[in-house]
Order: C-alpha cells, then structure tokens, then sequence
DNA sequence: ACAATTCATAAGTAGTCGCTTATATATTAA
DNA sequence: TTAATATATAAGCGACTACTTATGAATTGT
C-alpha cells in the first residue's frame, strides 16, 4: 500500500458520503464558517464538524481560526490524488476522455 | 435526491473502497471470469464476486456469462458520473484542470 | 442421472460509519 | 471573572460494510 494507494483511498471515502460531499460543494462558493455550513444542512454542528475533519484528512480543505470562528475553504489540490487515479488509466476510456476536454475547454470562456 | 446525485453516490461509493477499486483496475487490463479475478487477490471467491455486484450496480462493470464462467469487464460508460461530477465544478480548480489536460494530451502517442 | 465446476446467494460476525447528545476547549465581551 | 459564543471532542447507538463459511443454482462432462 504505497502512500499514493492511501491518498486515493483517503480522497474517494471523503467523497463517497453525500453529506459530505453537499459540504464540500457548498464550500466551492466560497469560504464559510462552521456555524454558516451546519445552517445549510439539516445535521448537527458536531457532525458538521467530523465531517470537515474528515475532508480535510483527505486535504479536501482547509481551516483558518478567525476569532471564535473557524473557516474552511476548498484545497484545490486535494483533488489531485483523484484526477491522478483517472489520468492513470486514461487510456481506457479515450471516448471519455474526449468527452471530458470538451468540457474542460468551456473553461478558458 | 436527483437521479444523477444516486448515480454519483453509487459510482463514489464503488471506488471508495480498496479491494473494489483494485478489482476494477485489474480489468482494465481485460475482460476475465471470476474464478481469474479471484485468483488475482487474496480474498474469498463469494467477496470478489460481492464486489462484481456492488461495481455492477455502479455501472463500472458488465457481465457476460459463456457456459459456468461469467466473464466481467469494464463499461468505460459508468465513470461518466464521475467526470460530470468533476466536470460540473471544474471552474473552482483551473491550475488542476491545466494539469490534467496535459496528462490528457498524452494520449494521443 | 450423476458428479464436477463455476458462480451467486444466504447467514453470521467483527469492525466501521454517520449521526446524536453531552461536554470540553478556545475566544470574546461585559 | 463571568457569561456568551463557536467549535471540537467524547461517548453511545443503530445501520451498514466487508469479510467469512455454507449452501444453492446453473452449466458441462461422463
């Protein structure tokens, strides 16, 4: 289990669940605080918090105490051990492939 | 909880798991029956094929049954969730995007 | 028909997960 | 200092997971 195995396996449970995967999400429109996050889900503060632990064990995010507030924010580059899985076998699934820098394109616009 | 949301769940929830993924990978090499797979881990013949199910009901794999063996393969088709999931907030990570553009373009050697 | 082979399903189990409530730990304000 | 606020951690609980062994079902060969 070579520690790129673990990243991976670290950022796909992070993402599996779909409340935490909401969290993240909501996290793309930008830095919030805990308290703002737990107003947008119907969860419990606590399970807001464990669920931001665990994005950010994954380096999903990242925190930063501000007074009595923490905010998260997104960590673009906890993605990489994902777009890594998917590059590496890129090549079985070209169709795809194809399909996916057309829409990375869209992006320069 | 739109169609699209399950069918990332399922596909999320497939991959997040090590033996699973490492199943799907060794597909990637080709078209094999369960007794093969099996053959190729260190688990029980009834958990690979546990597996096989939880990756078909993903839409990851497909079956084909020739005489007593069922020969599993990977649907290219059933990643698509994941790449409209990355593809839906591709905005937030450009430098990423960049880089797997990059990896991409390796393809065409 | 019978035995052998291949795979799927059933049942059980230890461990993990996601949530809850309760409480501890900052930090700020009065 | 004391109280209020914001977050993290602890403990517990039901549900789910990933595995096991045992057995059922489908197919083939004798």
């Amino acid at each position: 289990m070579q520690p790129v195995v673990a990243a991976q396996d670290r950022v796909f449970h992070a993402l599996a669940d779909r409340s935490r995967r909401a969290i993240f999400e909501s996290l793309l429109r930008g830095e919030a605080a805990v308290k703002e996050i737990t107003a947008r889900f119907e969860i419990s503060q606590p399970a807001v918090s464990q669920h931001l632990a665990t994005l950010k064990e994954a380096g999903l995010v990242q925190a930063r105490r501000e007074g009595r507030s923490v905010y998260y924010r997104v960590e673009p580059r906890g993605m990489q051990p994902l777009f890594d899985w998917i590059a590496h076998y890129r090549a079985f699934w070209p169709l795809h492939v194809g399909r996916l820098e057309r829409l990375l394109e869209g992006m320069d616009e």
